[in-house]
DNA sequence: ACTATATTTCGAAACATGTCGAATTATGAA
DNA sequence: TTCATAATTCGACATGTTTCGAAATATAGT
């Protein structure tokens, strides 16, 4: 996991789906932020290739879900996930 | 930071001194807990040399401190340090 | 069936990292 | 001062990672 959050362009993704809501905007705490790949991408100067290719880590490393809905790709982040992260972190 | 905890080694090595205490171990809260480099290094089969690179890798990245006492050099991680990583994953 | 859009797969090139051994510095003790 | 131990720096080599473009696949709409 700690690989995977290794790299700048990653970690951006990952944080950008992990920071549930934009500054301002309400948000539901069980609902996971979904967005889908090119929406990612936005604000990273990458290649569409380098972009999936940096998805498809994150969620090898078990860090992200993905899932095709009609012609997009949604991703997302369990708050499980983060939780399992910083219990690591504080010790267990 | 996550560029340091991503390399095996690494990690190890940092997660003996962030894991306060050896189990059943009685443990002090305020006290960090400190190893000097060899100790560090006894589970891990990587040459000296290693070893030092990577816990100048961490201490540059913020993620321990080091500091000479006498023949060995200690290490150690302060909570603060935990504290700011697991906050940046459940969104500051 | 064809087209446009979204995403992925597959090389290949550039770049970064992990590792070691040999040489070097730091320190306390004889 | 000389010695032994602890740790670091340096240079070299092997291995991984990041990135792209071109080609392939997936899907919805025409």
């Amino acid at each position: 996991m700690f690989q995977a959050l290794a790299n700048p362009h990653r970690l951006a993704l990952f944080h950008r789906l992990s920071s549930c809501c934009t500054p301002g905007t309400a948000c539901s705490q069980d609902d996971a932020l979904r967005q889908h790949v090119g929406e990612l991408g936005e604000g990273l100067a990458i290649a569409p290739s380098t972009l999936s290719h940096h998805l498809k880590e994150l969620n090898r490393a078990g860090l992200i879900q993905m899932q095709r809905r009609g012609k997009h790709v949604e991703c997302w982040v369990e708050q499980a996930t983060l939780d399992e992260l910083a219990a690591f972190l504080l010790g267990k």
